[in-house]
DNA sequence: TTGAAAGCGCTAACAA
DNA sequence: TTGTTAGCGCTTTCAA
């Protein structure tokens, strides 16, 4: 920068207001812009960061990349922050509270602007620590009891299991297991379980199977327990749509069919199921709609210097059925 | 930092020692411990980052986030760079040069220690920005021509491709399609069609069908051309699961069966296929591998702080035979 | 082993 | 509008 200063006869500092595209005379601006030019200069943006305290940079805390669900977030939190010309630095929690706390000190080390945490499981031990950040910190995909002291953008689960549960009764379902993670996934099972209970219907803990492998693999194994408990199931409700994935496959396994015999809803509408066979009827979590807008609420307080608003944003999720589900074949 | 020398009674260059693991006298090691704990002091790794020109930081660039197939990179680069203590700064290219372009610089402009392209998609005219950058490049999973200027892992494509059709030549399948993403995945293609050739037997370019998107809708509209070009076909090779799956649906709704009536081959193995119904026979990707050397690769070129190794790393592929391939049925 | 001084490249604040 | 000065927090250099 000394140099192009130097070649172009002007102070550092005009070489700065040019690079920052700050008020400039023309003429001194062309003569800085040549300068530049022909040195090949790149501002350096360290230098920059170190000097300002910001570094254009914001965190993002997913549990897993290799979730369908999470890597949707993922792309779509990126997008956003390009378009706002910030760049993405990624940290993958495991839903491990010690990961998560190494993650967040080295983020505050390197001064990121800003942090959005998405997934609930293994943060809730951190929270004290995100609220006395230096920077803003929202809260996103939070399923569990949202703390009021940071702005939170997700939907609401509990009605979400309302939807695919009101769905079922509505068909006629009375047989019916839920294979979940558990007890992440708890006001999913509750808001079903309050659909039942609406007709007067109960949802008993017996049909209820927490899955041991939050893959395919637990949802093929939670499954087949499930038709095993009960033969005359009907439907299965799986709190997300991998374990659904793998639910099919028990159902189709044990020698019945969907939505024939058994009636499958998942959760999440990831990308996947809308193709697969039988498409998978299912609960859509407007994903995308929710990392852009806890997004650009951190951005907002990250350009005002203030705060984020401390708001509870809850998108709402709806139901897509497909192929997965019908009525009950009657009992002859 | 100068606080904290002060309330030990030394200078800063003790504290940095002491901050950076240097060997410093017990008992004024314990000094500055207490007095570090007492004020709290976390190390400001921006003002490190800019005396020392390394910021513990490493970019990484894919297609996309919400591709399966990347999403596993991400994951794994993910992991091992956190095993090394290194940052990830994940960029999408969107197989669009300008932003490949534009996200280069930036990475530049932030002196990250590394970056690891993932995809050629897009990049291949960047190449020679990628050569000149200050900090060592590696690529992987690149298909086209490996430059021999860069450290490439990656995998053979084309044996890839080969083992697939020398599986369905073998089964004896004969009125085969194929459904790819081109020119992207040529290579897999030219590997699908050599060993049909090994046999006397041609790969027409009508049974060839590009697919215009590039997911499991563009899948099912490929297979869907594919089986009413060709109503005899007995086999579907898709260059990537993706189309697969959409494959398999177009095969489902035109009232066949797979295996059945129509076997399908994909490539990847991306880990949702193998729960699916049929479980998809696919060409594994060893992409966990892939990326864990490729970024080995780079760490070690970060340390020793030499230009990474320029080598060519193919891993091998291996066919993964799973429920959506058998041999043609026997033509009464 | 420890201390003092210098400077990484930039921008905020003020003066001209 | 432009130039000067100072300093962000750290590490490197050199001297004690």
């Amino acid at each position: 920068m000394a140099e192009v200063a130097a070649r172009a006869g002007v102070a550092k500092q005009t070489v700065s207001n040019v690079v920052s595209g700050k008020k400039v005379r023309p003429e001194t601006l062309a003569k800085v812009n040549t300068a530049i030019a022909e040195l090949g200069y790149k501002p350096n943006l360290v230098a920059r960061s170190l000097r300002t305290g910001s570094t254009s940079t914001v965190g993002l805390f997913v549990p897993r990349v290799a979730n369908p669900f999470y890597s949707e977030v993922v792309e779509e939190v990126e997008n956003v922050l390009v378009g706002h010309g910030y760049n993405l630095l990624l940290a993958t929690t495991r839903d491990d509270p010690d990961y998560t706390r190494a993650h967040l000190e080295n983020l505050a080390a390197r001064s990121v602007d800003a942090l959005l945490v998405a997934g609930d499981n293994g943060v809730e031990q951190q929270l004290p620590m995100l609220v006395d950040a230096a920077f803003p910190v929202a809260l996103c995909a939070w399923e569990g009891d949202a703390p009021t002291t940071l702005p939170v953008v997700s939907i609401d689960y509990e009605h979400a299991g309302f939807l695919a549960g009101r769905y079922l009764r509505d068909l006629g379902h009375r047989n019916v297991a839920v294979i979940a993670d558990l007890p992440a996934h708890s006001p999913r099972v509750r808001g079903l379980r309050r659909a039942f209970a609406d007709d007067g219907l109960a949802i008993d803990d017996r049909q209820v199977f927490a899955c041991t492998r939050d893959d395919a693999a637990g949802g093929f194994a939670a499954g087949s327990a499930a038709l095993e408990a009960d033969p005359e199931l009907t439907a299965i409700f799986a709190t997300h749509d991998v374990l659904a994935v793998g639910a099919i496959e028990s159902v189709v396994r044990s020698g019945r069919r969907v939505p024939d015999d058994v009636s499958i809803v998942g959760f999440d509408d990831i990308s996947q199921v809308g193709q697969i066979q039988p498409a998978l009827t299912t609960v859509t979590f407007p994903k995308r709609e929710m990392a852009q807008q806890a997004v650009e609420l951190l951005l907002r307080a990250v350009d005002s210097g203030r705060p984020p608003t401390n708001v509870l944003t809850l998108l709402r999720p709806t139901l897509t059925i497909r192929d997965s589900s019908a009525a009950p074949r009657a009992t002859g």
